[in-house]
DNA sequence: AGGTATGTTAATTG
DNA sequence: GCAATTAACATACC
């Protein structure tokens, strides 16, 4: 589940568990998720480094090895890391990274949607990537100014990753809802205080995510989240939740709470 | 069995 | 060039 707090929550568990440990080598058992990087060559750059601090742009997480490189994760649609000292790693474990205390941290990902490499620097990749400002990074004057020069609907807006770095589908849908804007609202329209409510929502959103551990169950009850289904009832308002096709996702939304 | 799914990217179309 | 749409990718789940 990997917008910006999956990521977070994940950038966290790996703080708390894997820094300090000297990598000893590297079993892959997905290659096709490693990038620009033979096996071999993984695990010779990884092969006695060890990870001193952990960083996170949008939805990259980077954990940042002894000599300024860094791993780069990307999850998408469905990777988690899982660390263990002793039990096996869990099914569709794709790279497996063993440290010399015979310890492990798993990159799991079901769906092998998402992948792995080793960047010289975490700037450098953010840049190479062209990486828009972290979505709890930018600041409201660049968040105005990003606006101001978008054409198009919102939630393509925030979506975009060049624009804005770390909003997916769900918690799109999360600021539309909290901000009652409709997904398909014009950049251009919105005016100053609408531009400040949204991007207030969008840090309350991430934040308050980010707290319940990315977990719905320990989100706010005004959340839209739970109720993104066809029998799925407006938080709100009571009423039934509608979806469109924006972007080529399903955006779902209160037809009564979020107008045009 | 078929439709759906939180990801990105490439190709296409307006 | 920008924005929107579609397909592709790989697999699990309902």
């Amino acid at each position: 589940m990997p917008e910006l707090p999956e990521v977070e929550v994940q950038r966290r568990y790996l703080n708390a568990t894997s820094l300090h440990r000297t990598i000893d080598h590297v079993r892959l058992d997905a290659p096709r998720l490693l990038h620009e990087s033979s096996p071999q060559g993984l695990g010779r750059r990884l092969g006695g480094h060890r990870f001193d601090s952990t960083q996170r742009h949008g939805k990259y997480l980077f954990a940042v090895l002894d000599d300024g490189g860094a791993l780069v994760m990307h999850f998408g649609m469905s990777g988690r890391l899982t660390f263990a000292r002793k039990a096996g790693p869990p099914r569709h474990t794709a790279c497996l990274l063993f440290f010399r205390d015979d310890s492990h941290l798993a990159y799991v990902a079901p769906r092998r949607l998402g992948g792995i490499e080793v960047a010289d620097s975490c700037d450098g990749f953010i840049r190479r990537q062209a990486l828009g400002p972290d979505a709890l990074t930018i600041s409201r004057d660049q968040f105005r100014e990003a606006a101001h020069t978008r054409r198009g609907g919102i939630k393509a807006w925030l979506m975009d990753q060049q624009a804005i770095a770390g909003i997916g589908n769900v918690y799109s849908d999360e600021i539309l809802f909290q901000s009652e804007l409709h997904p398909q609202q014009a950049v251009r329209d919105l005016d100053g205080g609408c531009l400040r409510d949204l991007y207030r929502c969008m840090r309350k959103v991430l934040t308050e995510a980010i707290d319940a551990h990315a977990d719905p169950r320990g989100m706010p009850a005004g959340f839209l989240l739970p109720h993104r289904r066809a029998d799925g009832h407006c938080p709100r308002c009571g009423g039934q939740v509608e979806k469109l096709s924006v972007s080529g996702r399903t955006a779902w939304y209160c037809p009564t709470c979020q107008s045009a």
